[in-house]
DNA sequence: TGTAAATTTTATGCAACATAAAATTTAATA
DNA sequence: TATTAAATTTTATGTTGCATAAAATTTACA
């Protein structure tokens, strides 16, 4: 007859797993963000993390789904900024949602950029996913062309969801050009910042657009001067 | 004595290589409009241009030239088509200026989108590089904000290389998303000319900004109704 | 038709990802 | 604390793709 063994050892073992997974994840984002993306090997990863190859591939899985695993950490951070906001007024509502993202990403720029490569890279971006974080940041982006109209600053004469769109593709134009190290983490914040105040400017009332207007100039001339 | 050689026997040679280079270059094409860029490796080149691996390497160079010179030839047709352009008013000027491109990319959709990967993966479009592609079109926006401002379309409270940056942006990330399969060719038409008719919308004089969001709202609601 | 140069191919190496099977470690329990 | 079965790690090996030196072949001209 078969031993009958209690729960407790699966439970240690499991928990010791998750630990040591960490470990190799973490020592990944190190090499990442220490000598890019491209010096990133499961060889490389497996000397740094005190493991071997296969280990890798037991713990976690091909070099793909090592991948994959970082940029889920990195996109749940990135919700979390994303869905903290208060509609007070456009312009406060762009700058507090620009000044979250830049303080996270400040931390580890070069991690963060390299992981935005890599979840383009392996499709983990796409935007039909329905709890996929484009969906998530169009939705969101909506909401605050429905609050903008609401207390006044928006005439309504364009169609909430085309605003949301080009709001959000403001935003993430300014993303790639970071990412792809065009542009340094102050640019993108100039880009990103002028191109959603330009946004609502095409459909802000009277008294609104020059206010929209003059903010962007100000961000605008003040980035062209530090270059 | 060395026996002296005339040209000829140079000049002929150089010609055949020519000839089979562009060869090896057209199948190279061909796999990555088929089998995507994925399925493209040296080897499969070799197998269907009817040579071995060095071969390559002897008449163009390493994966990466192979790339490249795939993508020059690309972006030379694409440059050709944003020159043809002569102003009477915004919204002209970004129809035929997307109409152009749509037409282009029609034909051979598979390749121009992979060719586009390539290009970025391969670092080409480098934002500061002075002849580069990413430069002259922004020149080519900053006219255009000054035509249109000129006849008398924009008022002139929004900066001109402000706009242009936003006109070259709004474009862009439209073409991001159609590259990495995310939208489709009428989509990509669509978000690109909503894009640029909303910045427009930003800086346009009480008479024209009704025309431009009439035009918007068209194309916009056009394109939804298709999905 | 011979010849020197150019070109192609054969043969081989290297790097990176991947995995089967053997060896080792682990944690509960008697 | 010694045993044991399961989990885990490692050794050994395979595969694929890029790259190149050196040998074999082809080329175009005299």
């Amino acid at each position: 007859m078969k031993p009958v063994r209690a729960q407790g050892g699966v439970a240690t073992r499991t928990a010791n797993k998750l630990k040591r997974k960490q470990t190799i994840l973490n020592t990944a984002r190190d090499i990442i963000a220490t000598g890019g993306y491209a010096s990133f090997t499961l060889a490389e990863l497996a000397i740094q993390a005190n493991v071997t190859v296969p280990t890798i591939h037991n713990l976690i899985g091909n070099k793909s789904e090592v991948l994959t695993q970082l940029v889920v950490d990195m996109v749940e951070r990135t919700e979390q900024v994303l869905s903290s906001t208060a509609f007070k007024d456009p312009i406060s509502a762009v700058e507090s949602f620009t000044d979250n993202l830049m303080s996270l990403y400040h931390d580890d720029e070069a991690f963060y950029k390299a992981a935005f490569v890599i979840g383009e890279q392996e499709s983990m971006f796409e935007h039909g996913h329905a709890g996929g974080i484009f969906k998530k940041s169009l939705k969101l982006a909506y909401q605050v062309c429905l609050d903008a109209k609401e207390h006044g600053f928006l005439v309504g004469n364009i169609n909430s969801e085309l605003l949301a769109d080009r709001l959000f593709a403001n935003q993430r134009i300014a993303r790639y050009d970071w990412m792809h190290g065009y542009i340094d983490l102050s640019e993108y914040r100039c880009q990103m910042i002028c191109g959603m105040l330009l946004t609502f400017a095409a459909d802000a009332t009277e008294e609104y657009r020059p206010v929209l207007i003059a903010k962007m100039s100000t961000v605008f001339l003040e980035s062209v001067e530090q270059r």
